[in-house]
DNA sequence: ATAATGTACTTAATCGATTAAGTAATCATT
DNA sequence: AATGATTACTTAATCGATTAAGTACATTAT
């Protein structure tokens, strides 16, 4: 490995002029330090992140803590977008990202452990428990983060506008003359009870009654268990005209098995999803569905993290409310 | 921060003591050593992963490169899968994970000098192009690498086997009576030109006969792209029974074309896909394809080149083919 | 001519942990 | 009793880089 030591050596003098030519220091004659980069690029210098970090109390490193029920992780169309932004837009500040997990090898340790155990300059949080102990410690830790899809008090975050996208379907479903609106949700998340207090909201608004039975509980992005849910809402002696599905993946499922009785869509019932990842547009029948920004709420939060992480003084905890859009497919038939 | 030297303050040893006796050093007597450990729990500490890595030259950090030509990096869900189990693999031998890319703010390094920057251990490597000098460097340096569906020479790697994989939906498509196959291609990878060689041989030894036009160039994981392929090829004069399309995910942009010339699957045309992600299983109608072990491939990368970093004096290059799974779905149809 | 200022470096401490080598005390051996 | 071995530590160097403080020399000001 080469080191500074090999370059001050190269051009004989100290290590600290080598260190602070590279560095842009003022104090360095020009010629000198441009004599010192010369060498250190014909040496194949490359600097120790890893040395810098212990002296300077900075890694340039960021922690992605991605946590579902599932284990699933980041294979969810809708995590990896995230992720894949959160990349993007770190890389593009000049910071790398390492995964943040429970219990590293035979080492047991919750995530605030490892986040600094490994030095991570900030934390961004997906999950889909945030009532999880160990999630709430790192998030309210002095470790700066940024939550997606969930505010912690005083913390700063990433929202989907979950309320607005529901209200949107409901409302598009609406305008297509239904106003027998089922709705299969997932787990008991915060983002769910979102979904399902827009979706009775809106309904209300609309003189819309929606009786209990047509609200039923499933789980995210398991095609079984909403084919499932989907099942016991055709057993129902008043049928919906048009059900809502937990998120795209999960409308599979009910696909299956609205097809398995003969049911076609959208001519015998409507069908929304939810998320709009790239593989809902792309079905036969194109799938109605509420695009959440994933990519933009990756981008988002890496870069509040980063503003977080280089101005702490100054930081004001703030929220932002990315909003998607209405993705208006072929699943909902006009029956106005 | 707490550091061993607040333990052995507290403890009234000296900082080497500590580190021993958290380390499990035999030369500490085991009550100095329990009194050490309890102060250690007591004072929260927690070792700093930077500082040991610096001393000991090894970070248990590894490197994982996802490059593609078009950008979705880790979005695929065949490259997602392989992350999530090479991560989950890592973690379970106490390593950590890091992207490595090309480009790091405004410095601006190529792969190797990323890896080294950030003191990887070794480095996971899939790419879409292994003849990108950057991505031939990393792996013919001297940090411990295993390459996914390419094989350096004298390296190690992680194979899919990709002509056995299409040997069997040729051959399964062939039992079903099928004579007239056609397939559309990904980028000519190294990968591509072993199914497209596969294809042609196993259709040669079944005494198929391949007109040239019934091989068609598309693009991966782009719908739109072997959409456009598909129309072509209902646009010959002689048209094939069966399309065997590059991905699953490129399968719903034939599907949606072939809906549009009013040709149903498997009815009018028989279709299989390639890689067998877990959404090829809840399409209607399912999916026949084959299914890559995505999952072993990324344990069994792990794995290897977790190996290779802990015994570098006895390792030898190996290469491992990981085999798939015929799935057979309904969407190739007997027409014996 | 002398003091003040500026320039271009070097010295040395430091970040947190590890580890080879050294030491003092105890114990065993003959 | 003297020697050797063992135990349980400590000392000090080290990993690679940064940075406050110091220094030598040249330049400018009075």
């Amino acid at each position: 490995m080469v080191t500074i030591t090999d370059i001050s050596k190269a051009c004989g003098v100290s290590r600290a002029t080598v260190s602070k030519a590279l560095n842009g220091a003022p104090d360095i004659a020009p010629k000198t330090a441009e004599r010192i980069r010369e060498q250190a690029k014909a040496l194949g210098y490359l600097p120790n992140a890893t040395a810098r970090a212990l002296k300077v109390g900075r890694s340039y490193n960021i922690g992605v803590l991605f946590s579902d029920t599932t284990g699933g992780g980041i294979t969810h169309e809708y995590f990896s977008q995230i992720l894949e932004s959160v990349k993007a837009e770190a890389e593009r500040l000049g910071y790398d990202i390492t995964f943040i997990s429970k219990d590293l090898g035979a080492m047991s340790m919750d995530y605030y452990e490892h986040a600094k155990y490994r030095s991570c300059d900030g934390v961004v949080i997906a999950s889909a428990d945030f009532q999880d102990p160990a999630i709430v410690r790192l998030a309210m830790s002095e470790i700066p983060t940024v939550t997606l899809d969930y505010l912690f008090d005083s913390r700063t975050s990433i929202l989907s506008d979950n309320v607005r996208g529901m209200e949107a379907l409901v409302r598009f479903v609406y305008e297509n003359g239904h106003r027998k609106l089922a709705f299969i949700h997932g787990e008991m998340t915060s983002v769910t009870q979102k979904r399902i207090a827009s979706f009775k909201k809106t309904c209300a608004a609309l003189k819309i009654t929606v009786p209990p039975e047509f609200i039923r509980p499933a789980v995210y992005h398991d095609p079984r268990s909403s084919g499932l849910a989907t099942r016991a809402l055709l057993e129902l002696p008043e049928k919906p005209t048009c059900i809502f599905y937990p998120d795209d993946l999960s409308f599979l499922g009910g696909m299956s098995e609205l097809e398995r009785h003969g049911i076609s869509v959208p001519k015998d019932m409507s069908v929304v999803g939810y998320d709009g990842i790239p593989l809902s547009q792309v079905l036969r029948p194109k799938l109605t569905t509420y695009r959440q920004g994933a990519t933009e709420m990756g981008t988002e939060a890496a870069r509040l993290l980063i503003e977080q992480i280089e101005h702490p003084d100054t930081w004001l905890p703030q929220s932002i409310m990315v909003e998607g859009e209405l993705l208006p497919g072929s699943t909902v038939r006009n029956i106005g």
